[in-house]
DNA sequence: CTGCATGCAAATAGTTTGCATGACG
DNA sequence: CGTCATGCAAACTATTTGCATGCAG
């Protein structure tokens, strides 16, 4: 088991033992997933890592993540309109909250949450593969500043 | 209350109510938005409407069920990376089940719903809007087709 | 008649791809 | 050193927009 690993360090060992290369823009990008609660989109990881490379592409970043999210490392968040997100701390189905104000994300703890799953996979014959559960709304913060 | 009314009609009704000009076009969109169980996008709706108005653009598709979408009539399900799918017949959130094969889109009951919000809502101190909650897996058609 | 709706084409935005160059292993 | 990754630009796709023309009210 490697829950004892940072997420960095399992994510770089991962693209290690399958033989991708280990570039320090890669690197870079692996970090920032791996360290970002913030859910960050591609421009805001690519604003991150010019800050170290300056040449870094866009191409590259979108490259990156897309290799990331293929081998299950990073998860993506695609919210309507919205931008893609991405979550490298927990790239597993988890519930979203997303403030429709300050477009800030975040992930709340809903336990009743499993059931579900099992509920609906009896009911219908599927064989549930994953699932997407968001929720839309104003976050405290916005709601004060709302308030006039 | 409308609940007795075919949702054509009350669709038909609100648009005229609010000063929207009923053309053939958007009243034939309407008519397939109000009637389609499967959560067509909007070529098949495009397809579906040139059957009878065969000039009909994708353009006027679009400004049409965007503004079903804005009156709060018709509901939009917008899956990663597919293209959006909508829903006229309930245009209210509600879970659905997505087959990663074919594609189709159905809507499963899942009681324990509800409860969830009520959760979060105190737990995060969030105003919750809305909510998507979609799963992904292989509908029991396509199950059997891949056993060879 | 008057203005909103239509239909065409062009614009947009996020993302992907092709290809020559560069650098990891 | 060979191969894969990078970076640039061009391609793509779903959707939106501008504008002249048409038709609902």
């Amino acid at each position: 088991m490697n829950t004892c690993m940072s997420r960095l360090d399992h994510m770089v060992d991962m693209l290690k033992e399958k033989g991708f290369r280990l570039t320090p823009q890669r690197i870079a990008i692996v970090e920032i997933l791996a360290n970002s609660c913030e859910h960050p989109g591609v421009e805001q990881i690519h604003r991150e890592v010019t800050k170290r490379f300056s040449t870094t592409s866009l191409a590259t970043v979108y490259k990156t993540v897309s290799l990331l999210k293929e081998l299950g490392e990073v998860m993506e968040i695609g919210f309507g309109d919205e931008t893609n997100r991405y979550d490298g701390k927990n790239p597993h189905p988890h519930p979203h909250i997303m403030c429709v104000k300050c477009k800030s994300i975040t992930d709340p703890d809903l336990s009743a949450l499993n059931a579900l799953s099992w509920e609906l996979a009896e009911e219908t014959g599927y064989k549930i593969l994953s699932h997407r559960l968001d929720f839309f709304g104003i976050c405290p913060e916005c709601q004060k500043n709302s308030e006039q």
